[in-house]
DNA sequence: CCCTGATTCGC
DNA sequence: GCGAATCAGG
């Protein structure tokens, strides 16, 4: 493929727009991202503002290897109850599907690094992206540290600190 | 190993 | 001008 006026011209934008290279490349069809190098070079366009984000997405990491962060359960009084509270809990979470967490803005997954279901494995992201039923529905499916869930953006979604999250204040006591 | 952009150099 | 190969870095 040659660079044709129009695939330039979405060349800068999406470069000056902060994706990476290969973003590009995989945006426009039919260059690697060393032709997009190339040719941002040529255009005089490298060096970007300084809106670029530090390569990868630093993030904290996931904190106990083998477990997954899961919300405490707190046991105020006799603890002999605990394993009652627990077990209801469980139950009503099965019958309530919900994602608490709040809206978060999506990074832009090229086409040929989304997953389907059937494609997870120990080395893929599992974000889901979309809603499920629709046929948009995919999964993020880039590369995830082995046996971490997701990758390195979605890990620090997931794991999100509280305090980073709109609270919702429980007014009564309980 | 995954990824990033930068540079070189034969075509 | 183009882009693969390579380099340097996170």
């Amino acid at each position: 493929m040659s660079w044709t006026e129009e695939r330039v011209e979405l060349l800068k934008k999406l470069w000056t727009d902060g994706l990476s290279a290969s973003q590009i490349a995989a945006e426009l069809g039919g260059v690697t991202r060393n032709a997009v190098i190339g040719k941002v070079h040529r255009l005089g366009l490298s060096g970007r503002t300084k809106t670029t984000r530090p390569a990868a997405p630093r993030v904290r990491k996931a904190r106990s290897p083998s477990m997954p962060p899961r919300p405490v359960t707190r046991v105020i009084g006799n603890t002999a109850l605990k394993l009652n509270v627990v077990a209801e809990q469980q139950v009503e979470a099965e019958i309530v599907p919900v994602r608490t967490l709040a809206p978060v803005t999506e990074l832009f997954i090229p086409p040929e690094q989304r997953a389907t279901i059937l494609e997870l494995n120990e080395h893929t992201c599992k974000w889901p992206i979309g809603d499920p039923g629709h046929d948009d529905f995919y999964f993020c499916g880039r590369r995830s540290e082995s046996g971490v869930p997701y990758c390195e953006h979605h890990c620090s979604v997931a794991y999100q600190p509280a305090s980073d999250r709109k609270r919702s204040k429980a007014s009564g006591a309980n």
